[in-house]
DNA sequence: TACTGTTTTGTAATCGATTGCACCAAAATA
DNA sequence: TATTTTGGTGCAATCGATTACAAAACAGTA
């Protein structure tokens, strides 16, 4: 049925009695081939179905047209909403983007560098794991000469370019907002102090209890990790205390999930007794029963201006590498009920589900 | 710093004063090369840092090493565990796998094949998008003599094998789950039953109300689609009437947690008065304030297996392309809080998550 | 008509790895 | 010693497209 054998240019110089090398620059719209031939060779091309082959444009060319992205992980939708930003740019170029996950794992990253590196992707997009610490795979890229561009959890290496948001600000607003509700024992939920971006959050936080005067109690400060257990553990002990705090700022949106499942089983009022804000605007956030404030990062558009630093840097070679870019973007504050003591509620728009 | 020059074997065969052939030979462990400049070769392949270049590989033997995967949207919990499943067979194969989302519309699924058969990818994974009547860009795959696996939802087409689930049995469990709870007047939220996997549960939900003697009313059957809003007002209508049902059967885990959301404004009682089971048992159903049962699809058990079928089948070209695999897996039924008036709850295991 | 200048097309090398065939040397056999 | 066998290598073509350079073909001019 379906013919098996491939049309190259070689089956389109036969058919025309012509050199391939004509047939090639006929297709590339080559100014010095005549219109005439142009016309019979694009015609026959429909005609046979031709499509390049672009593994031989690749190998010649050096260039695959296919870039990489690592993320921890494609579920979680920050992640996925970067994701479509990049695409969003890149596909109207002709870009292929090959998605990796690394699971958090510094050895899984590696290994995915690798084998894009192999695959000789024109660029790559990451955001590291929590547990790489040392980056001697992630500078395999440059030694290859290959751009990378950071993005949101990125590491400082000289030349490297990377999108990422304002952490501290993103910190500071939702601080700052708790306190102008009338909070003045708040608690922070902190996450990995290793990784910038939650060093930032906490920066942040500190910040904005200054600025207010307002002293900061260690106490009130909790290393939790990203889960939904971890929040509710937290506010476990810190009930089972005197001095509650009367408002918590988490650093992830799970953990402040779990720590308003918790308060609820506590009978403690949210928000009137307890305000609560989270960091990400994870979609459930939106559609818990308990409407949840958060801190919106902007994802889609992280990707779309991380795509577009890759486009700029590959279409400037002249400049050295050494030349990195650094955008930070600004987070915006999402109030829902869970830290609203006042009636102006914000809508919530329809948002496509299965 | 960085060595821009890529090593080639003619890089190692001058050095070693021998043939290209021979060091190619070498590095693919041909039984007639003398393990004295298999070993030679070897050291020296190290000592230059050679990498084998996969897109000349590629040219010549018309594998990528590559293949694509086709989703409606990564950012659902259930197309991301079947990625992880297809992944986690095919990386150790030394496969790349490219993701695609088609967001539902048919047209960006047509471009993403085209650009998939283009890249030349050495099979192509895919759950067609809802907008999806014509397959005349899925044919143009089998045209190309590339491999194609369904998962989830398929077209029939001859020839190309599929691994689903069984939705039949799937609404039938759920079904009779809540007639066994005591219910007897059932609502189902349907979706789009042009759709395979919708037409299956609606039809399984008939059936069990048949073999358990319950007659079948029309006016519960109500045709949503899968969003939150959609089950928040299907229960709104349904409430206005007289006659209300005693459970809800949804296809959609998203269209049950808006009947929960809506169900609780009305203050009716979950699960006393009204039970509730949704489909796909995403994360968030187990994380609700109250916990709803679901029917478990195991995904990634599908994208393993669905990995499987595509080596099988490029490993037997001997057989004919026209016998097709038909894999149909065994759903699962999770019963929580929200279907279950006895007192044993299953426990909910912690999750990984920012 | 002869010559110069443009267009247009062809030749052949190139990207990097693989592989059928030919060939040479050393070892085995007669 | 002559001859066959065998193990190990090299030559050259191939995958498909691109492109510097060379060579036609053509038009214009004296």
């Amino acid at each position: 049925m379906a013919k098996n054998e491939k049309v190259t240019i070689y089956d389109i110089s036969k058919k025309l009695n012509i050199s391939a090398a004509t047939v090639s620059r006929a297709l590339n719209n080559n100014p010095k081939i005549s219109e005439k031939t142009r016309e019979l060779v694009m015609k026959t091309a429909q005609e046979l179905n031709y499509k390049q082959n672009r593994l031989a444009l690749a190998l010649k060319s050096g260039k695959t047209n296919s870039i990489g992205v690592i993320v921890p992980y494609i579920n979680r939708n920050f992640f996925s909403a970067v994701i479509d930003g990049i695409e969003k740019q890149l596909t109207p170029h002709g870009y292929n983007v090959i998605i990796c996950q690394s699971h958090e794992d510094a050895i899984n990253e590696a290994n995915h560098i690798n084998a894009l590196l192999n695959t000789q992707v024109d660029g790559i997009f990451m955001s590291v794991s929590k547990t790489t610490h040392d980056t001697v795979h992630i500078e395999k890229i440059l030694e290859n000469n290959t751009p990378l561009i950071f993005f949101d959890r990125k590491k400082d290496i000289p030349g490297v370019s990377s999108v990422t948001i304002d952490d501290f600000r993103g910190g500071y607003m939702a601080t700052e907002h708790l306190i102008q509700q009338g909070a003045q024992r708040i608690a922070h939920f902190c996450g990995d102090l290793n990784l910038e971006i939650y060093k930032n959050r906490n920066n942040g936080f500190l910040r904005a209890l200054e600025d207010h005067n307002i002293p900061i109690n260690k106490n009130l400060i909790i290393h939790t990790n990203s889960r939904i257990e971890a929040g509710a553990e937290a506010v476990a002990k810190l009930w089972a205390k005197k001095n509650r705090p009367d408002a918590i700022f988490s650093s992830s949106d799970y953990a402040a999930l779990g720590a308003i499942q918790e308060l609820r089983k506590l009978k403690v009022k949210i928000p009137e007794e307890v305000g609560v804000v989270g960091f990400s605007n994870e979609p459930f956030t939106k559609y818990m029963e308990l409407p949840m404030s958060s801190i919106d990062q902007t994802p889609v558009t992280m990707g779309e201006i991380a795509a577009q630093v890759f486009l700029e840097q590959i279409n400037n070679k002249q400049h050295v590498l050494s030349v990195e870019k650094r955008v930070v973007l600004a987070p915006e504050l999402v109030i829902r009920k869970s830290s609203n003591k006042t009636k102006s509620l914000k809508g919530t728009p329809p948002v496509s589900t299965e």
